[in-house]
Parts: C-alpha cells; sequence; structure tokens
DNA sequence: GCGGAAAATTTGATCGATCAAATTTGTGCG
DNA sequence: CGCACAAATTTGATCGATCAAATTTTCCGC
C-alpha cells in the first residue's frame, strides 16, 4: 500500500475525513470513543498528515529560514556552529523545519527573504548578526514577517538601541567584565584590553565591560593606553600583546580567540627571550600563561587551554525558537502592548510569554595552558605495526 | 494586492491558467507571441508559483534534506563546515531548498528520514560519513529514497566496497602520500605518521598513503615503528609526537590537524629543552617546524602556519548536488546500466551525466609556521583612547 | 415520549498548482 | 474551398489537507 492519506484512512475506518483531522487537530471536538478508534488507526496505518497539503490549506509552512553566513574566520566563526546545531534541535522539537539558504549581501538576503516567503511560504526568519540600522529587520517588520535576531539592535552610533522585534543576544561587556575579575582575582592589576579594528559596535561593547570592570576595581586611571587595537587575526593579536607587554600589562582580555591565541603565544615567545628567570619585562604575572583570556571559547581554545568567555549559544538559540513559535502561534496579538503593568484583563493562566527581549550572561572558562608534558593523557600512545600495506 | 495566483494572473490576462503554467514549465508548448505576453505580466506582477500547490500535485518538494551531525570537535568539524556552506550554495543554484535536522543516533536518523519523507515530502538526502555497512545506505536504497553520500562505503573489515549508489570522497591516502613526498622533496626519510585510535577505514585509508608513499621511496624497511596512534586530541598528538621522536622520526604526517597541533607544540618544546644547538635527539631536520603535516586543513591550521592537507570540501559539495540533481531528473533511469563501453544508444547529446562515484585529490598547503616576530602584519597595532566609559 | 439545545459527525468548497483530455485555431495542399 | 492534421489553448479533475456550514446523534428535563 502506498501512503495513506485522510480519505484513504477515512474509508478504511468509516468515518469522514474530518473527523480523523479533528482528532488530530481538535481532539476536544471527537467524542473519547471515537477518538482513541482513530488514534489507533492512526498509529497502525503510520498515517502523517501531508505538510504541503496543509500548508496549501492553511497558509503555514512549520517552516523556518536562516541564512548561513559566508564563513568568515572559521576560528571564531564556532559560535555560530553550536548555535545552529542548537537552533535545529530546537526547531525540530517545536514542531518547525529548518531551511538554510545563502546570500552574497544583505542586500541579497532581502531578496531571498522576498523568494523564500512567496515560494516556500516560510513563517519566519532567525537572522544572525545584526548591524547598526539593519536594512533586513526594517524591511521584515514593514511586510510583518515574524522574526527573531542574535544580536541587539545598535544605532548609527554603535549603541543598544530600542526596537520592537524579538532579539537574544549575549553581554559581550559582562562577559570582559567576568574576565578582568577572574585576572584580578589571580593578583593581576594592570589588565590590558586587546580588541579588533573593525569599529563594529560588538568590539565596542566588549571593550566598555573592560573599562567598566577596571574603574570598579579602582584602576580606572591607569588604564589609559592599556586598551589596544589589532587585525582580528592570531598574527595581529600576537603584535597587540607585544605592544601591550611594552606598556606594563601583565595580563590582557581579548576580543575574540584569534587575538588571544596569538597573544599567548607571543607571551610565551617573550619569557622564553627573557632568559630563564623571565621577570624582565614585567613578565610571568601572577596567573602566569594564563594571564590571557580570549573570547567565545573556542575548540581551539578548549585545544590549547586557553581561558576564553564562553557565549551560551545553545540557550540563545533555545530561546529563539521559544520566542519565534510564540510570535508565530499567535502571542504576539494581546503582547502587542508592551508588558508594563498589563495586570488587568486577568488572562486564565497562558503560559507566560517568552521575553521578547533577552539578554544572557556569559561565564568565563578558567583553563591552565597546556603543559606538553611528556606524561600521555588519559591513553597513552601506542607503536602499531603497520596494518595492511598496499 | 496579495500575491498573485495562476488563476489571478490569468484573468487579468485573458489566458487560462494553463497557458501560464505552460509558458514556465513548458515554453516550447507556447506560441512566441503569447510567451512574451506572458512573461512580461509575470515579471510585472512578480508572480511565484507556490512550491506547497506545486509540490502537492507533481510530488516533488524541490527539498533535500541532511542530518546535522552532533559537534565532535570543532576543530575538525570544520571541514563539514565548509562542506555545508557549499553544499546549501550549490543546492540554491540548482533550485533545490535544503532542510537541515538532527538525529541522536543513526537509528534516529532513520525514523527521521520515515518522517520527512511522509511529512515534508523531500526529494532526497546527503549523508555525511558512512559507516561500515551503512544501516542508512541500505535504508534508503531499499526504500527506493534518492541520496548521495559524503564519503565512500566501506565494507566491514574496514575496506573500500562497492555500492550502486552515488557517492563523493576525498582520496585520503593519496593526502598523506603527498605529504610524505613534500616532507621528503624538504630532505627528510625518517617520516614518522601520527593517527588516532578509533579503528575508522578513514585513518586507516590515510596511514596506508604513508606506507605506500615511505614504500615507493625506498623506505618500506624503517617504516616499522614509526606509525603510531594516539587519541585524536592535542594532547594526543604531543605525546605521540614524542614517541615517534623518540624513534628517530625527523617529521610526521598526521591524521587530524588537533593531533598536528599537539605534534608541533612538542616538538618546539623539545627543541627548546635541547639547548640552543638542539640536534641532540634528531630534532631540526631540514624542514625545521614545518617537519610536521596536519590533515583538514582547519582554520586552526591555518592561524598558526601549520601545512596540512586540504579536502576540497565545496568542490565535493558542487559534486554532490549534481549528481543528485542528475538522478532526481530522470537521470538514472538510463544510467543504471554501469558506465563501462556504453557506446551504443547513441543518445542525442545529453549533457553528460556526472560520475556516479568520485574520489577527490586532496593537496598539501605548505606553511611555514608563524615567526611570532614582533614586526606588526600587514597593519600594526595602534593605542586607541579608551572609548565611550560606562 | 418529546421538544430543543448541545455534541458529534459529515458534506461541499477551497487553497494553487499540474495533468490529461477536449476544444479551438492555424496551416498545407489537393 | 474544404479537408486532414498539427499547433495552440482551454477545460475539468486532482493532489491532500482544513474551513465553514449542514446534518445527524445524543442527552436532558418535563
Amino acid at each position: 500500500m502506498s501512503r495513506p492519506t485522510l480519505a484513504s484512512l477515512a474509508s478504511e475506518l468509516v468515518v469522514s475525513r474530518q473527523t480523523i483531522s479533528n482528532v488530530l487537530n481538535a481532539p476536544h471536538k471527537v467524542k473519547p470513543a471515537t477518538r482513541a478508534r482513530v488514534q489507533a488507526a492512526i498509529a497502525a496505518a503510520g498515517y502523517r498528515p501531508s505538510a504541503a497539503a496543509r500548508q496549501l490549506r492553511t497558509q503555514r509552512s512549520m517552516n523556518l529560514g536562516m541564512r548561513l553566513l559566508p564563513a568568515t574566520d572559521g576560528i571564531n566563526g564556532a559560535v555560530l556552529d553550536r548555535f545552529l546545531h542548537a537552533l535545529t534541535e530546537a526547531a525540530q522539537s517545536a514542531g518547525y523545519r529548518l531551511t538554510l539558504f545563502c546570500a552574497d549581501s544583505d542586500g541579497d538576503e532581502i531578496r531571498q527573504y522576498e523568494e523564500l516567503l512567496d515560494v516556500a511560504g516560510l513563517d519566519g526568519f532567525i537572522l544572525t548578526s545584526s548591524t547598526p540600522d539593519d536594512a533586513r529587520t526594517l524591511w521584515l517588520q514593514e511586510r510583518g514577517t515574524p522574526f527573531a535576531v542574535f544580536g541587539r539592535p545598535w544605532d548609527a552610533a554603535g549603541h543598544p538601541a530600542a526596537a520592537a522585534h524579538p532579539w537574544v543576544d549575549v553581554d559581550g561587556a559582562a562577559g570582559t567584565t567576568a574576565a578582568v575579575e577572574m585576572l584580578l582575582a589571580q593578583g593581576h592589576s594592570r589588565i590590558g584590553f586587546l580588541g579588533w579594528f573593525t569599529g563594529d559596535p560588538v568590539g565596542a561593547d566588549r571593550r566598555r565591560g573592560w573599562e567598566r570592570a577596571m574603574a570598579t576595581a579602582g584602576y580606572g586611571e591607569d588604564v589609559r593606553g592599556l586598551g589596544v587595537e589589532a587585525q582580528d587575526t592570531v598574527a595581529g593579536g600576537a603584535s597587540g600583546a607585544a605592544l601591550l607587554v611594552s606598556r606594563g600589562a601583565t595580563a590582557m582580555v581579548c576580543s575574540s580567540d584569534s587575538l588571544a591565541l596569538g597573544a599567548m603565544e607571543k607571551l610565551r615567545e617573550l619569557r622564553a627571550g627573557s632568559s630563564v628567570s623571565g621577570q624582565a619585562a614585567g613578565l610571568n604575572g601572577p596567573g602566569g600563561l594564563s594571564a590571557v583570556v580570549g573570547f567565545d571559547n573556542t575548540p581551539v581554545a578548549a585545544a590549547l587551554g586557553l581561558s576564553s568567555v564562553a557565549q551560551p549559544a545553545e540557550e540563545a538559540a533555545r530561546h529563539i525558537i521559544r520566542v519565534l513559535a510564540y510570535e508565530l502561534a499567535g502571542g504576539g496579538s494581546l503582547a502587542a502592548t508592551d508588558a508594563v503593568g498589563v495586570d488587568a484583563g486577568a488572562a486564565p493562566a497562558a503560559p507566560a510569554p517568552p521575553e521578547r527581549q533577552l539578554l544572557l550572561a556569559p561565564h568565563v572558562v578558567e583553563r591552565i595552558p597546556l603543559p606538553l608534558a611528556a606524561t600521555g593523557s588519559s591513553q597513552g600512545p601506542t607503536a602499531a605495526p603497520s596494518m595492511q600495506p598496499r
């Protein structure tokens, strides 16, 4: 037998299509006895409603779209990777499917939205990364398409902006603040900041966290000169670290793991260079090598024993789906009014709407740099005789 | 006006639905004059056929599915990331959409196939990674679902197996062979192999490439003891490298960048330990640090100046789509006979069917290890005065 | 046992496209 | 001119579900 349909199942069961449909979509409308009988038949026949037919009628595809950004660094892009995994999983368990697409530019991305909405009837989009005065969010809002953004809205000046759409972001400043606090606890006081060039708001935000923490600790005055910017690469990190050291820094918080990796290597090199007792250039602070903290907690950081600020990408993804699903389920129709002083109405215990805009706190993963001692790890290496030749 | 449909456009143009449909799907059936008029109207109205309606009628969704594997290492997983990007892009330009899904196990993956086929009507699947006697490929073949695999089929013994389904893979042995040749050219002769524990066929294949190249170069005898296996981590690479060095290796080819990274660090450490003139333990072969070659050409390798074997992931992705699209377009109906001596028939110049099974050759990216000299890269670092406080 | 409202179920129309067959228009030629 | 036949276009049915309204069944009190 080929795939069962509502009609085929109905005639078999001697009930109408609609009754079966109701069992699936509005069970309370069906008499318990019938319901049980139908459910049994559905399970037995392995019936699954066709999404295409359903979509044609209901105009909902249960399909969400997300642009796959052109891989930038690959070292830092790892966060989006984790995000994508978690997003797929969350979407799936919320009953949505996830469609990927590529775009050459933000303009092209909008063109893709249009196409995907018209042709595939996607129900909503997830945007990753937000730019100041984002054209995409404007377009989507005008058109009334549901969407949620991983990344705060920024105004043209690079400051957090107010926006009506849902978003989730990670509080970068809180991350660098926590990193500074960790270093302070280790006994450091001349803690530098190593950021990237591109004047984007994310970098500025991370820098602010460092400034704030230093000021709070009473080192606000010393900060001048300890904030440095370089290209967001390993090489850039190395030269930036050299500059910071020359200015007396004994520790540094970096905007990325690429930078931190370069910094760590450079510190190691400087320490090796300054002879055995490397107290020379102010190196060897209390924490030794771990005086470098990266950002994003990339696999590389984990592999090399680099401390790093970890973004809760999985939690962000789950929340994005939660919000989007809520909007798509019509939750937005009531929640349109800002959630301030909404006490009247006495709604019948709706399942507390998710925060439409959420800032998550990252945490610092403290690591001890790879010792590289000859002692093997859990399982030591073994010589293996050549296997099958040829 | 809301979205135009065939019917709305038809009445506007005073032609029938079917004529418009034909203009889109079988232009040759429509008189040139009419065709032009309809095409203009389509463009003007921005008409786009609904995929759901089309799918309902044609039973084709133009949608491909792919499982997103649970992120393993993150360092080595980068290849799949590039693959996914290229795949999305290729699918898109072939007119297909890509749907992602997650699964807990291979068994669950099959369950997902079933669901996605029934509910969403996916036209085919892309599998990444293949296991010996893969249950998924068997299931898909039995069911007659089109699919293509990134990875060769292996038999239970871990040897390449014959299979009827399309696949693309990268020739790992050729990669390690090329790596050995590069090292030979640098003057090395005691070249070790550093693989991973898990007895999977991919690792064995890469090892065979090393063995073959060494034998060809006349060092077949020496190989004994120079093949070592460890955990596929940075720490594992370090300890494996130590062992290889103790056996007299001056260079080594690794199965992954994780291993190579550990090896590189260990070599650096050993070299530093053996005083200034580190000729001691047979270190400092002709190629110096670059005597380590990794596999997968991960961003980390690029960042750290580690030579590595690069998989043509993008090309693999494009070919996978090419093959799958060909099958889905009905190309398989003729190509069922093996492409050996098919000279008869004299087909009317069909656009040469793509190879159903293709082994791509990787290439070695030779790099000079990060010097970490204080001289800044292209753009040097600059001190930046504190930005907006608070 | 009966009227009438509520509950349960069924029927016909519809979403927007393509297929298959029917119909109309156009062309060549004796 | 008119016939046969091909080209171009149109019509009706269909894919598989849900919606809205019509219909039948059930239940209750009097």
